[in-house]
RNA sequence: GGGCGUGUAGCUCAGCGGUAGAGCGCUCGCCUUACAAGCGAGUGGUCGGGGGUUCGAUCCCCUCCGCGCCCACCA
C-alpha cells in the first residue's frame, strides 16, 4: 500500500490561514530589495525596475489599485525569479487638490473649513489625516502581497521630493521653460484654485440661449434711437465684462454696424462692433458679445483686436467691483437679475432652450469659470518634441501600441502647462517678488537673500502664495525617488526604469509629464516600456463608484476568497489597455482554482511512497522507470512552461494565467493525477517505479508552483514550503529559479501521441456509456481493435484505462477478424480518429443487451456519422481545389490530406458498424 | 467635429489567415477516499450586417449599424 501518512497540508484550503505569516517571511528573508540579503540576483544581470503610480493618500485603495499592484507584482516577481535584481519602489502621492477636496468634506462635517482653520492649522490637520491613510494604504498593499521595497518608501512631499521640485523648477526657470504670465485660467470656485485644462471635464448641460439687444451710441455716447444689434448668449451675466460685439466680416446683415459703437447694458461701457471670422453667421443672431476675461474664444478674439480684458468675477464666484450694481451677487443671482432688468427695459428678446457643453471640475464637479489670472506656466512645446522623439525612435515603447496615436496627438497639440494652484497642501512655488515686480526663483530651501534683479533685501520680498500642481512633483517621480538632483548610485543603477505600469486614464496627466521632465533633466526617457492597463468595472460594465455602491473592496474580497484568488481574478482573461468587468462569478472561479491547486498539491504530498522519507530532497525521476503517463506529464509541463514564458515576455499576463489554469486543471489534475493514481496504488509494481511516478508529480507541482508564483504568491509559497526541494533551492519560492530550458527540454512528442490515444479511448468509452444512460459505476467489458501502436499505448497504461473507463475485462484484439468475432453480439460502439472499440458486448452475460441502450447508441453513431461526413466532404472539396493544391503551403496541404484520410477511415468504420 | 476601442456560445471574455475556445450558466449522471469550491458526459456560435483581397477570412482592407472611451475654443 502507498503510504498516506503525514498530510503535508491542512485538509481544507483556508486562504486566511495560508496567507498568515508569509509576507513576514519574505520581509525577514530580505528578498524585496535588489541588493537584499536574500536576493538571489545573478551578478551582472540587468536590473528590472517597475515604476508604479504612487497612490493618492486620500483614502483606502480600491480594486483598481489592486489591479495595478497585481500587475506590477507579477512583473517584479517574474523578473526576480529569473535572477534579475528588481526594484519596485513604493510611494504615496500627496495629491494636493484631491486631498484638499477630501479633507474639506471632512471638515465640513465638523463645522470647520479651510478658512476657519487658516493655512497652518489646516496643514497640520492634513498631515494628521494623511498619516492615517498612509498606514491604511501600506497595510493594504501588504495584504495584496505586493513585493515592494519598503526601505525606499517615498512620499511626494518628503524632503527629497521637495528638493527635487525646487531644483526642477529653478532649472526650468533658468532654461526659459518656466514663465509667469497673466492668462486665461480655469477657475474652480469650489476648490478655490485654478486647474489645468486636463482637469476640466466637458459636461453636457441643458441651458438657454438668450437674445439680447445692444443699442448703438453716437460719438458723444448717447443712444441712437432705432439703431441696435441683437446678440445671442448663454451667459448673460458676463455682459458686465463685455468689451466688444463681433460679427462675421462677410455677414451682410450687420455690415452697416461695423465700426459703430454700442452701449453695454448696466455698466454703460461703450464698446466697438468688430468683424472677426470666429463668428458663425448661422448661429443665433449672427452677432456675439466678446468677454475676453471669461471665455477662451473671446480671449483669443480680444488678443487679436487688442480689447480690454475686464474681469468681473471674484475668487468666490461672485460679481466683483466691476459689476456695478450687481457687485457681490453670486453668478446665478446676477444672471437672474440681469435677465429681469433686461426684460424690464425691453432688451431681452428671446429665450430658447439650448444644449451645450460646460466645463466642470474633475474633483469637485463645480462649474469651471475661465478667468484672467497671473500664473506660472511650463513651456511644453520643446519638452514635448523630445518626448515624441523617444516614442518615435522606439527608445520608449507603449503597450498596447494603439495608445501611441493619442500620445502623438496630445503631445503635438500640447499647450503650456499652468502649474500654479491656489491651494495649501503641496509644494510652495519657490518664487519671490519684490515691490518693483522683479521675480527671483531659487532652489535654496531658505529662499533668496535678495532680489536678483535690483538687490532689495529678502525682508522686502514676498514669496508666491501658490503651490505647484500635484502632477509637477509626480512628473519627477522616476528620478526624484532615486536621489536626484544628486548624482547617486541609485540613479545610475535604476534610471531609466524598465516598465512604467499604469492606467491609460493618466497617460497625459502623468506619463507624458514624466517623459518630458525625465528627458529634460536626465537626458534620457525615464522608462523603456509603458504598459497601460484598463479600468476595472463592475459586473455590468458600470464604472465603480462609492455613490453607486458597486465597488469591490479589495480587503473584503481578500477576507472572502483570499489575495491569491483576487489577484488571479483580476488578471485572468484580461488584455492590456482593455477594461474588464469584475463579477462575483469571476472571483468565485478564481477561488475555485486556488482550491483546486491546493487539493492537487495535497494529493501529491499525501501519496508519497513509504520508501521515500518525508524530508527527502527532491530528485528528478529516474528516466528508466518512467511510464508513458509520467513522460506525458513531464512533456505537458514543459509545454506549459514554454507557453507561459512566451506570454510573460509579451506582457500577455491574461494569456499566461489562462495557460496555467488549463495546465493545472485540465491536464495535470484531470489526466496526470488520475493516470498516476493507478501506479501509485499498485503495490505489485517495483518500488522504484512508484517512486519515479511520485517524483514526476512532485516535479510537475514544483514547476507549476514556480510558474504560478507571480500570480498567486501566498498560496504557491505555502504549498512550496511543504514540497520537497533540491539542494540548490532557496528557502523561499519567491527567490526560486524560474523554469528554464532544462524544463522545456522535457518535451516528449512520442509520449504525447501515445497518451492522446489512451485519452481518446477513455473519453470514447465514457461517452458511449453516458449517452446510453448506463450506470457509471458498473464495470463493463471493453473490446479494443488494436493495431500495433494503439495496442502498445493502451497496453502500457492498461490498469489506468481499466480504472478510468471502468473497463473490465479489457481485451485488445490485434486483428480485425478477432475483434469482429468478439464483438459480434453487439454493445456500444466507440469510433474515434484513432481508436475503435466496443463497450459491453453481450457475450458473457455482463454486458449491454438492453434494447433501449442499443437504440440510444445507434442514434449517437448516426449523429457522429453525419458530422464526420460533413467534415469529410469539406476536406475533400478542399483537396479537389486546384488553386488550393498549388498555392497553399505544403504543410497545410499535407495536413488536409491526413485529415481527409482520418475522416474517411472514421466514416468507413461508422458505416460498417451501422450497416451490420 | 476629430481620433480610438469594441461587437465571438445565455452571461463575462480569450483567440486574430489554415478543422471555432475558456469560465460561469444550462441538461443528464455521479458523495469514483485530493478536491461537491468537486467528478464524468453533453447542450450551445451563418465569430454585428454588406462588400473586397486571398487557394482559404472570426482574423487583413472598405463600408454600414450598435455600444463605449479619449481629444476639441465654439456663443
Amino acid at each position: 500500500m502507498t503510504a498516506m501518512t503525514e498530510p503535508g497540508l491542512p485538509r481544507t484550503y483556508d486562504p486566511g490561514l495560508v496567507e498568515t505569516g508569509i509576507y513576514e517571511r519574505w520581509l525577514a528573508a530580505d528578498v524585496f530589495a535588489p541588493d537584499g540579503a536574500g536576493s538571489r540576483a545573478r551578478p551582472g544581470a540587468k536590473p528590472f525596475v517597475v515604476i508604479q503610480p504612487p497612490p493618492n493618500v486620500t483614502g483606502a485603495l480600491h480594486v483598481g489599485h489592486a489591479f495595478t499592484f497585481d500587475l506590477e507584482d507579477v512583473m517584479v516577481r517574474h523578473a526576480r525569479m529569473t535572477g534579475r535584481p528588481t526594484l519596485w519602489l513604493p510611494g504615496l502621492d500627496h495629491a494636493s487638490i484631491a486631498a484638499q477636496v477630501v479633507l474639506d468634506r471632512i471638515l465640513d462635517g465638523e463645522g470647520e473649513s479651510r478658512t476657519s482653520l487658516g493655512r497652518e492649522r489646516y496643514l497640520e490637520r492634513m498631515r494628521a489625516f494623511v498619516a492615517t491613510t498612509r498606514e491604511t494604504i501600506i497595510r493594504q498593499e501588504r495584504r495584496l502581497g505586493s513585493s515592494l521595497e519598503w526601505g525606499r518608501l517615498r512620499f511626494t512631499v518628503d524632503e527629497t521630493s521637495s528638493r527635487a521640485v525646487r531644483t526642477a523648477f529653478a532649472r526650468l526657470y533658468q532654461d526659459g521653460l518656466a514663465y509667469r504670465s497673466e492668462a486665461l485660467a480655469n477657475w474652480c470656485s469650489g476648490c478655490q484654485t485654478t486647474v489645468s485644462d486636463l482637469e476640466v471635464v466637458p459636461t453636457p448641460e441643458s441651458g438657454t440661449l438668450w437674445t439680447i439687444r445692444y443699442h448703438v451710441v453716437d460719438a458723444d455716447g448717447s443712444v441712437v434711437p432705432g439703431r441696435w444689434i441683437d446678440i445671442a448668449t448663454t451667459r448673460p451675466e458676463t455682459l458686465l465684462g463685455d468689451s466688444a460685439i463681433a460679427i462675421h466680416p462677410d455677414d451682410p446683415r450687420h455690415r452697416d454696424l461695423l465700426g459703430d459703437h454700442v452701449l453695454v447694458p448696466f455698466v454703460d461701457r461703450v464698446v466697438p462692433v468688430i468683424a472677426d471670422s470666429v463668428v458663425r453667421p448661422e448661429f443665433g443672431t449672427g452677432a456675439v458679445k466678446i468677454t475676453p476675461a471669461h471665455d477662451a474664444d473671446d480671449y483669443a478674439t480680444g488678443k487679436r483686436h487688442d480689447l480690454p480684458m475686464i474681469n468681473v468675477f471674484d475668487d468666490a464666484g461672485r460679481i466683483n467691483e466691476n459689476g456695478a450694481a450687481y457687485a457681490g451677487l453670486s453668478l446665478a443671482e446676477a444672471r437672474r437679475r440681469i435677465l429681469a432688468d433686461l426684460d424690464a427695459r425691453g432688451d431681452l428678446l428671446a429665450a430658447v432652450p439650448h444644449e451645450m457643453i460646460i466645463g466642470r471640475c474633475q474633483r469637485s464637479n463645480d462649474i469651471i469659470e475661465p478667468r484672467l489670472k497671473t500664473q506660472w506656466f511650463i513651456r511644453t512645446k520643446p519638452l514635448a518634441e523630445e518626448a515624441l522623439q523617444a516614442t518615435r525612435s522606439g527608445v520608449t515603447g507603449i503597450l498596447p501600441e494603439r495608445f501611441i496615436k493619442v500620445w502623438e496627438h496630445w503631445l503635438t497639440e500640447i499647450r503650456d502647462w499652468n502649474v500654479s494652484r491656489q491651494l495649501w497642501w503641496g509644494h510652495r512655488i519657490p518664487a519671490w517678488y519684490c515691490p518693483d515686480g522683479h521675480v527671483t526663483v531659487t532652489d535654496d530651501p531658505a529662499g533668496p537673500t535678495a532680489c536678483e534683479v535690483c538687490g532689495r533685501p529678502i525682508a522686502e520680498l514676498h514669496q508666491d502664495n501658490d503651490i505647484f500642481d500635484t502632477w509637477f512633483s509626480s512628473g519627477l517621480w522616476p528620478f526624484s525617488t532615486l536621489g536626484w538632483p544628486d548624482d547617486t548610485a541609485d540613479l545610475r543603477t535604476y534610471y531609466p526604469g524598465s516598465v512604467l505600469e499604469t492606467g491609460y486614464d493618466i497617460i497625459f496627466f502623468w506619463v507624458a509629464r514624466m517623459m518630458m521632465l525625465g528627458i529634460h533633466f536626465m537626458g534620457r526617457p525615464p522608462f523603456e516600456m509603458v504598459y497601460l492597463h484598463g479600468m476595472v468595472r463592475d459586473g455590468t460594465g458600470q464604472k465603480m463608484s462609492k455613490t453607486k455602491g458597486n465597488v469591490v473592496d479589495p480587503l473584503e474580497a481578500i477576507d472572502d476568497i483570499g489575495a491569491d484568488a483576487l489577484r488571479l481574478a483580476l488578471i485572468n482573461g484580461t488584455s492590456p489597455g482593455n477594461d474588464q468587468r469584475l463579477s462575483q462569478d469571476k472571483l468565485d472561479s478564481a477561488r475555485n482554482f486556488a482550491n483546486k491547486l491546493w487539493n492537487a498539491a495535497r494529493f501529491v504530498l499525501g501519496t508519497r511512497p513509504a520508501t521515500i522519507p518525508a524530508d527527502a530532497l527532491r530528485q528528478a525521476p529516474n528516466p528508466a522507470d518512467l511510464g508513458p503517463a509520467e513522460r506525458w506529464i513531464r512533456s505537458r509541463t514543459a509545454a506549459t512552461a514554454v507557453a507561459v514564458d512566451r506570454a510573460m515576455a509579451d506582457f500577455a499576463f491574461g494569456e499566461a494565467t489562462r495557460v496555467l489554469y488549463e495546465a493545472v486543471w485540465s491536464e495535470l489534475c484531470d489526466w496526470g493525477l488520475e493516470l498516476a493514481k493507478v501506479r501509485l496504488a499498485d503495490d505489485s509494481l517495483p518500488g522504484a517505479v512508484r517512486e519515479a511516478t511520485w517524483w514526476t508529480l512532485v516535479e510537475a507541482i514544483d514547476v507549476n508552483l514556480r510558474l504560478l508564483h507571480p500570480f498567486m504568491p501566498f498560496l504557491t509559497e505555502a504549498i512550496w514550503t511543504a514540497t520537497p526541494h533540491t539542494p540548490d533551492d532557496p528557502e523561499l519560492l519567491i527567490v526560486a529559479d524560474w523554469p528554464g530550458p532544462e524544463v522545456a527540454a522535457r518535451r516528449d512528442e512520442a509520449a504525447e501521441v501515445d497518451v492522446d490515444v489512451v485519452i481518446e479511448l477513455i473519453r470514447g468509452v465514457r461517452n458511449a456509456r453516458s449517452e446510453a444512460r448506463l450506470e457509471p459505476a458498473t464495470w463493463l467489458p471493453v473490446d479494443l481493435l488494436g493495431d500495433a501502436p494503439v495496442a502498445l499505448a493502451v497496453e502500457a497504461l492498461r490498469p489506468a484505462v481499466e480504472r478510468l473507463a471502468r473497463a473490465r475485462p479489457l481485451a485488445i484484439h490485434p486483428t480485425r477478424a478477432a475483434y469482429l468475432a468478439a464483438t459480434a453480439a453487439g454493445g456500444l460502439s466507440v469510433i474515434g480518429n484513432g481508436v475503435e472499440a466496443v463497450v459491453g458486448r453481450a457475450a458473457g452475460g455482463s454486458g449491454v443487451d438492453d434494447a433501449h441502450a442499443a437504440a440510444l447508441d445507434r442514434e449517437r453513431l448516426n449523429r457522429e456519422l453525419a458530422s464526420a461526413r460533413t467534415l469529410l466532404e469539406a476536406a475533400r472539396s478542399r483537396l479537389a481545389n486546384e488553386s488550393f493544391m498549388s498555392k497553399a503551403p505544403p504543410a497545410v496541404v499535407e495536413g488536409a490530406r491526413s485529415r481527409e484520410l482520418e475522416l474517411a477511415e472514421q466514416v468507413r468504420r461508422l458505416e460498417d458498424r451501422l450497416g451490420s
